[in-house]
DNA sequence: ATATCTTTGACAAAAATTGTCCAAAATAAA
DNA sequence: TTTATTTTGGACAATTTTTGTCAAAGATAT
């Protein structure tokens, strides 16, 4: 699986391979085949909840997958701006240097990841 | 003004350092001082059109305030990620990826920047 | 042609964000 | 210390976004 794939594609590959209705995975992610289907095509978010049932469900290294999945929510927020670099360079340094004073960015945003 | 300064922590010293109360800039952003209060502490989230705004009323650089503005975001988003590291670079070659292919990573989530 | 699988669009319900107000707390000025 | 001004925090409705669900159309396989 190359690192360049995509979440929802990395998915579907997994489960073509299987040869599996988006309906047997959907009942082990306990939603709609609907919803499954946008998940694959990114067109619905998955979460870390869904993350890690699939990474059991497929027997995948759940690190890796939450990996792709991450990084596909990164990669889409940035995509369209031309500093991007510069944001994921300042990003990392924002993150070593907060990690390692042990403060925190900001509290109270979106905290729920469900 | 340091790499890994806040966006909050930055709008305030170019407030204070230019003896500015809350109500002068809120009413440039054309925002409640309470809210201008809390994205100064990072309790509530500034958006494009106030970056714009603020980065002419302080005669900054608009893609440094940019920077700071975005890379908050992300760092935010993985600060309590062991593979934050990981994910920052997979992002990237994603982004390259996708901007070289002329492709898009997803379409429909969260378009909508104001 | 029939059955199964996949995709799409619609919609309400739930959750998150935003804008606003008010009053308390903190700070500065008199 | 009183008074004025600034800053902060909490509450709340309005708005926006996300989520879950369904039904039907489209595609594929039998």
């Amino acid at each position: 699986m190359n690192k360049q794939t995509k979440f929802g594609d990395m998915i579907k590959e997994l489960r073509t391979y299987k040869e599996l209705p988006l309906r047997k995975v959907a009942a082990a992610l306990d939603i709609d085949t609907s919803t499954l289907s946008k998940i694959e095509k990114g067109e619905r978010n998955a979460n870390r909840e869904m993350v890690k049932t699939l990474s059991e469900f497929f027997k995948q290294d759940y690190q890796e997958m939450l990996v792709t999945f991450l990084s596909d929510k990164i990669a889409y927020e940035l995509q369209e701006e031309d500093c991007s670099e510069t944001v994921l360079k300042v990003a990392e340094e924002k993150i070593s240097y907060f990690k390692k004073t042990n403060k925190v960015l900001a509290n109270h945003l979106h905290e729920s990841k469900k």
